[in-house]
DNA sequence: CGGCTACTATGACAGCGGTCATAGGCGGTG
DNA sequence: CACCGCCTATGACCGCTGTCATAGTAGCCG
């Protein structure tokens, strides 16, 4: 209660895999990770020092809130890597469309799948079907998750040339489909869903982009 | 504690169901209504029995393969429910589209988020979030019930006039938005997600349906 | 040195959840 | 009546989980 760990935004400094940073940041990252595997339910406070390589100890220090702060957390830091991917992906991207732009969001996770498996999907999916209707408090996380990761991408979509006023419903149509086609992706174990939005969803995306549509 | 327990319509008696709703298929309904809510882990067989007003030791009897057969058998059930409920929705249609069809999906949605709240969401995608990867029968399950509910809807598209090889394609994306939009609308307890992917993909649907794609 | 703060280490506890074991009714049939 | 499938009724068990309580260590400061 007297340290004030509420969560200094994480740099991001290097948004890839390995968080070697301190013992917390390690924790939330971890808590993420198991979520996103087996829920938020079967995600025990155990596995995640354990999986984090840290010492139990330290969950009730770094968290006095107790779960439920380290599982809003994990939500946060999930709403806010999505948000920054964005970024990335449009640098990556020899000229940006929309299209190009969801094909990249979308081959984050083909990517994962074929080389990983299909062990795992969305935390902030996992949290909205655990807790949206048992902790409010998580409930607002995955909201503010949605609208950190919905953002950059209207944002994104309106530098394309998308009129301002079908940037943010093309960007909740772009992480619905998206959403929506990890779930079907994991049951099925197959990508099919996922290549499949990315592919019907592109003529659509790019004619709002040329001005050319409705 | 749970007296008061909104008793969620049933089915509505479908011919090709078995006439009389037995304590076994209460069980069933119920534990899909609870999965819904709270997702699998949350929801106790002791819970299930409860809500199905059924008694405890029932369960073990038409259950013996326990929680893992129940959680299975309401997979299938709301798959099967909302397969079916795509033929009613085409009766209901005055002249069926795509785009119709689509705003008939979303629709149930938004009215039961607009008059009983936000409690609940997709059972499916709650056991894909919980189970895909640790309870194999139950990702098959819930894959079967995916193809369940597509099957209807892509053979819907075909007689509208969809071509052959895009109706699949379109059902997974209407299936996949859909999902997503009800993860999205539960996070922020508004149906703004449902209705915005309902009106953009319609002129993609009815474009698909025109023959005048692609 | 003492003192203080940040962090770690464990053990205990209370609760719950799925499952098993056992036993009780209940309605037919022979 | 006995017999016997179906179904119901409970209580117990065991493992797990979040949380608390208490105690210990490390390191900086004065």
């Amino acid at each position: 209660m007297s340290a004030e760990h509420t969560l200094d935004e994480l740099p991001v400094s290097r948004p890839d895999e390995p968080p070697a940073h301190g013992p917390r940041e390690r924790m939330v990252f971890s808590a993420a990770q198991l979520i996103r595997r087996g829920g938020v339910a079967a995600t025990g406070m155990r596995d995640v020092a354990v999986h984090a390589r840290a010492p139990r100890g330290s969950l009730q220090h770094y968290f006095p809130g107790g779960k439920e702060q380290l599982v809003n957390e994990a939500v946060g830091w999930a709403g806010r890597y999505a948000g920054n991917r964005v970024a990335r992906f449009l640098t990556a991207l020899p000229e940006p469309t929309p299209s190009g732009l969801f094909a990249e969001m979308v081959r984050q996770w083909t990517d994962e799948y074929e080389s990983s498996g299909f062990a795992a999907g969305c935390p902030v999916a996992a949290a909205t079907v655990d807790c949206a209707e048992s902790t409010e408090s998580t409930r607002q996380a995955v909201a503010a998750a949605f609208t950190a990761w919905t953002a950059p991408v209207a944002h994104a979509l309106a530098a394309m040339g998308v009129p301002p006023e079908r940037t943010e419903p093309l960007a909740t149509l772009m992480i619905s489909s998206l959403e929506g086609a990890i779930l079907i992706a994991r049951a099925e174990q197959d990508v099919r869903a996922l290549t499949t939005v990315a592919r019907e969803l592109a003529p659509l995306l790019d004619a709002a982009a040329s001005g050319a549509s409705r």
